[in-house]
DNA sequence: ATCCTGTGCTATAAAAAAGATAGCAGAATA
DNA sequence: TATTCTGCTATCTTTTTTATAGCACAGGAT
């Protein structure tokens, strides 16, 4: 990512405060999901294709963008999340327990 | 987003457990954008628009699925959240400061 | 009544991104 | 030398996003 780094805006540079870059990157579809993929096992690339749904083009473009944003890197066993990545997949852990929650509480409103 | 919902599969159902089906909501364009801006002050729609800079469609698009997952409702003051949005926004938080730190330490990777 | 403003939102067309699928080139393995 | 595994690119189609204009309704002022 590099905050704003000349010639990578980051899609038009949205990116006035840090969360906003951030907030930028992982709304690129299938970040969050990398991200979640890869938040206990490293995973070669086409199983981290196939766990995360997608399709190469996608995931070798995000892995750049994950990459450069120094949340994941290529390690000896596949791809990995780099310190900062666990960091930050750390503050993700929580979702998993109120998306449990949200989905038992949780109907549709009418329509 | 209603939890695979007849109809309404989240855009292909990935929605094998809550957490993904969150986490494909959240990972689309201005989603956590439009959670973040709502955090603490609801917003009329256009300035909602301007807050998290995109276009009126999309902001459409994200609001529709947004308050079928009972994240956010359409109040007096204009869009807020909901209680449950508002835990997840909760949730979101860390990520501000997370994403300072970041910020500071952080230096790309060389090509 | 009529104009103006603010409201949520829709229409249209162009550009960009994502999806599906096939396949390449290099390294290790058999 | 053939096979397999590796990360990844090429191509084409479909979907999403973007940009922009504008609609219909509501309330307040003239």
């Amino acid at each position: 990512m590099t905050f704003p780094k000349p010639g990578n805006p980051v899609r038009g540079s949205r990116t006035g405060r840090p969360v906003m870059a951030l907030l930028d990157l992982l709304g690129r579809r299938m970040c969050l999901r990398i991200l979640w993929e890869l938040r206990e096992n490293s995973l070669r690339f086409r199983a981290l294709q196939q766990a995360a749904e997608t399709n190469p083009n996608v995931l070798n473009t995000r892995l750049g963008e994950l990459k450069e944003a120094g949340l994941v890197a290529l390690g000896p066993d596949g791809y990995q999340l780099t310190s900062a990545g666990r960091d930050l997949a750390g503050l993700l852990l929580p979702l998993d327990r109120w998306a449990g929650n949200w989905a038992e509480t949780f109907q549709s409103p009418p329509d």
